[in-house]
DNA sequence: CCCTGATTCGC
DNA sequence: GCGAATCAGG
């Protein structure tokens, strides 16, 4: 493979959205990371913001201020199929994307710090209908606990810091504080990790015969 | 170990 | 000019 113009265009284009080298090889194909940091120093567009130099990571939000497509988890095999009950108002919709991860308040009791009682909303998130949840009776009683305990453990990765190894499965709900990433190792050629794969992909006849 | 960018240097 | 190898670091 060659720098093309076209190809190029899109090392620029990535590289000034933040993409890391990395992310950028994979985009273009053919190249390794290496060819694309080379070839961002030739190219003269070393340090992406006039101020900082050294050191590793942190995207350092908004560089670019209309990112194009933001990096999303892969849509997936989806974990449950669902039967969605639409809600009554749930019109305009914004993300269609069906998601996993429990309604329930994730790990309430331990997880209570020393806050007062400040966020009603964290509860109630009210506004905009959230996307279809996995029923909880979906699942095997035995399994859900399971991966409960797993999530207590979850290295809690926002958005940004997915990776191909890491598991990509929804803690919390998105419209609170309370949400994160499992980020937990995910198993080779999935996108989650052990304890979630074991939700996400169950055998058609398994999920019959737990249905009601 | 995973990942990041930076540099070097033979081709 | 290119990019693997290597370095330095989180």
């Amino acid at each position: 493979m060659s720098w093309t113009d076209e190809r190029v265009e899109t090392l620029k284009k990535m590289w000034a959205e933040g993409q890391s080298a990395s992310q950028i090889a994979k985009e273009l194909g053919g190249v390794t990371r290496n060819a694309v940091i080379g070839k961002v120093h030739r190219l003269g567009l070393s340090n992406r913001v006039g101020g900082a130099a050294s050191e590793g990571e942190e995207p350092e939000v908004a560089v670019s201020p209309a990112p194009t497509a933001p990096p999303r988890p892969e849509p997936a095999p989806k974990p449950s199929v669902v039967e969605a009950t639409v809600r009554p108002a749930a019109a305009e919709r914004v993300v269609p994307e069906p998601r996993p991860a429990a309604p329930a308040p994730a790990a309430p009791s331990a997880s209570v710090t020393t806050l007062p009682i400040p966020m009603r909303k964290a509860i109630i998130p009210a506004g905009q209908p959230l996307p279809p949840q996995p029923s909880a009776n979906e699942i095997s009683p035995e399994a859900l606990a399971s991966v409960r305990e797993v999530e207590k453990h979850a290295k809690r990765l926002s958005l940004m810091e997915l990776t191909e190894r890491t598991c990509k499965w929804p803690i919390g709900d998105p419209a609170t504080e309370e949400f994160w990433f499992c980020g937990l190792p995910s198993v080779p050629g999935k996108p989650y990790c052990e304890a979630h794969v074991g939700v996400a992909f169950q055998p058609m006849s398994a999920r019959r015969d737990r249905r009601r």
